[in-house]
RNA sequence: GGUCAGUUGGCCGAGCGGUUAGGCUCCGGUCUGCAAAACCGGCUACGGCGGUUCGAAUCCGCCACUGACCUCCA
């Protein structure tokens, strides 16, 4: 048994298939030093509350974390927190955006940072995120930002202007051709670059800053050789992943909007200061739509994860739990969009509860001595979907094929030995649970000890009816109990109810 | 303006040359004192116009529309 589960694994590892931005195609997926795979994916800046858009990226890479270690890699997952040179516009020019945050809150600009990591770490453990192996921060890193700055200068690649360094983009097209991630070509970069008034220590509009020497009103600054700054924001993640991944390394991640100029932009810096090509295979998720418009906050139509929990925000008829939000994010395909509407948030809602329901009465079932079911055939046809590219709407299709059968053999229409059965209840473990990371969130509600009481009793008290015939009273109990906003399910041999 | 995606049934969302994706809704049935819930079953769509092919939602061309990036944002 465990020698076949053995092959199955290995069959499988060969087969995971992923889509390379770099190649615009599905590539099978080899480790550079396998058994171990390094992944790095860009993580938040943290300025502001998780919204909808952040768990995109995080339950995206969390299947991916979750499904290679199911395949038995050692995985090295390495997601930064932004803390420092992300200013606003994305730009060279304007405020970091923690500091500006701190100016208008009146605080430290790491209170800010510590408190928004703090509620984003809440929420991703609310969706059921897996922790990364190491979360750097770019402000723990400025030395190693800075030695990087220093390779980059001394290859001839980068130029100072005013206490502030350029990464020289005109010169690396030059000898490595720009642009081959985004597809872009260097000469409408240029044409195409918007000119603000302060980018003139640039000597090409397209260069991207490495150091920027701090105005004095700026409060998040370092002493380097060049001036009291601090570093530009691309930067950071070729700085932090070459640290902990090395110089080549399997996996870099992020949301597409990241892919010009942020990824560009490492791609860049990293081939320089390292002298080779550093990531394998690029991975994008795609944005999420609100009535399908990009959220953004000049739209104002972002959602935190706060009030998708909380159901607390103008768009939203109900709240929606983090299971919910991750089921519906987990139904689209990751290079989808995926557009937000309170209708489809409610069939994820229900379909999720149908699935994780059917995965609760497996143990209902019971073995004989043949099967009418195909499990390895299921089971085949799931690790098919989730080595296409992490397919997981297609997985939980076939997931919910699964509960047709589950239910079919609870009601004693189709048959499973036991054996089956076993291999049944492993492959509902370790899709629904360990790999797409469901999990029932049912039972903490309504766990008041007298309200359950207070309850179970009338609902006793109606049985109590039925067997006299009083319909009259068993119809007021459930009608009223009803109103409070109780969901009364009548059961065979007895009662169910929850508190909406 | 440049570059790149996409347009699938009432709603969401897979598919990427021939087979029923799936979920939700809706409709029928089972169960039930009646309901609800649950379960089972049913519901054949691919923006428009041409073309390639024995055969196209899937390939090619043109047109229309939507979105993304180049500017905030994951």
């Amino acid at each position: 048994m465990k020698a076949h589960k053995q092959t199955i694994d290995i069959t499988m590892q060969n087969d995971l298939v992923i889509y390379n931005t770099l190649s615009r195609k599905k590539e099978k997926f080899e480790p550079i030093n396998a058994p171990h795979v390094g992944l790095y994916v860009c993580g938040p800046t943290v300025y502001g509350d998780a919204h909808l858009g952040h768990a995109r990226p995080a339950i995206t890479f969390d299947l991916l974390f979750r499904y290679l270690r199911h395949l038995d890699y050692k995985v090295r997952y390495v997601r930064n927190i932004t803390d420092v040179g992300h200013l606003e516009n994305d730009a060279d020019e304007g405020e970091d955006k923690i500091a500006k945050k701190a100016r208008l809150d009146q605080l430290e600009p790491m209170e800010v940072v510590q408190h928004f990591a703090d509620r984003y770490h809440e929420n991703m453990d609310d969706l059921n995120v897996l922790k990364p192996s190491i979360e750097p921060r770019a402000s723990g890193h400025i030395i190693e930002q800075q030695q990087m700055i220093d390779s980059i200068f001394d290859k001839g690649y980068a130029y100072e202007s005013d206490g502030s360094i350029y990464f020289d983009v005109e010169k690396y097209n030059q000898s490595h051709k720009y642009g081959k991630l985004s597809g872009r070509i260097f000469e409408d970069c240029q044409a195409n670059t918007r000119e603000l008034a302060g980018q003139s220590e640039k000597r090409n509009p397209a260069d991207f800053a490495l150091w920027k020497k701090a105005k004095p009103e700026h409060i998040m600054r370092w002493p380097s050789k060049w001036s009291d700054g601090f570093p530009g924001w691309h930067l950071e993640c070729s700085a932090m992943s070459t640290k902990y991944l090395g110089e080549q390394f399997d996996i870099h991640g992020g949301g597409m909007d990241l892919l010009f100029p942020h990824h560009e932009s490492e791609i860049c810096q990293s081939t320089i200061a390292n002298g080779k090509e550093s990531v394998k295979y690029w991975m994008h998720n795609n944005m999420i739509t609100i009535n399908g418009q990009k959220m953004g906050k000049s739209l104002g139509n972002f959602i935190n994860l706060e009030e998708f929990f909380q159901g607390k925000h103008e768009l939203l008829e109900k709240a929606y739990s983090p299971m919910t939000v991750r089921f519906f994010i987990l139904q689209a395909h990751y290079r989808s969009t995926v557009d937000f509407s309170n209708e489809a948030l409610q069939a994820s809602e229900k379909g999720m509860q149908r699935l994780l329901t059917a995965v609760n009465n497996l143990s209902k079932i019971k073995a004989s001595d043949e099967s009418t079911v195909k499990v390895a055939e299921l089971e085949a046809k799931c690790y098919n979907a989730i080595n296409d590219d992490l397919n997981s709407p297609v997985l939980i299709s076939h997931l919910f094929d699964g509960v047709k059968m589950i239910n079919n053999l609870i009601e004693n229409k189709e048959k499973i030995t036991s054996a089956d059965l076993d291999l049944l209840k492993k492959l509902y473990t370790n899709f629904v649970n360990e790999i797409l990371g469901l999990k029932d969130e049912e039972q903490s509600a309504g766990n008041d000890n007298k309200l359950t009481e207070v309850v179970d009793l009338m609902l006793n008290m109606r049985i109590e009816a039925k067997a006299n015939k009083d319909w009259a009273m068993a119809d007021k109990i459930r009608d009223e109990l009803q109103k409070l906003g109780f969901v009364i399910k009548d059961k065979k041999d007895g009662f169910e109810w929850e508190l909406k």
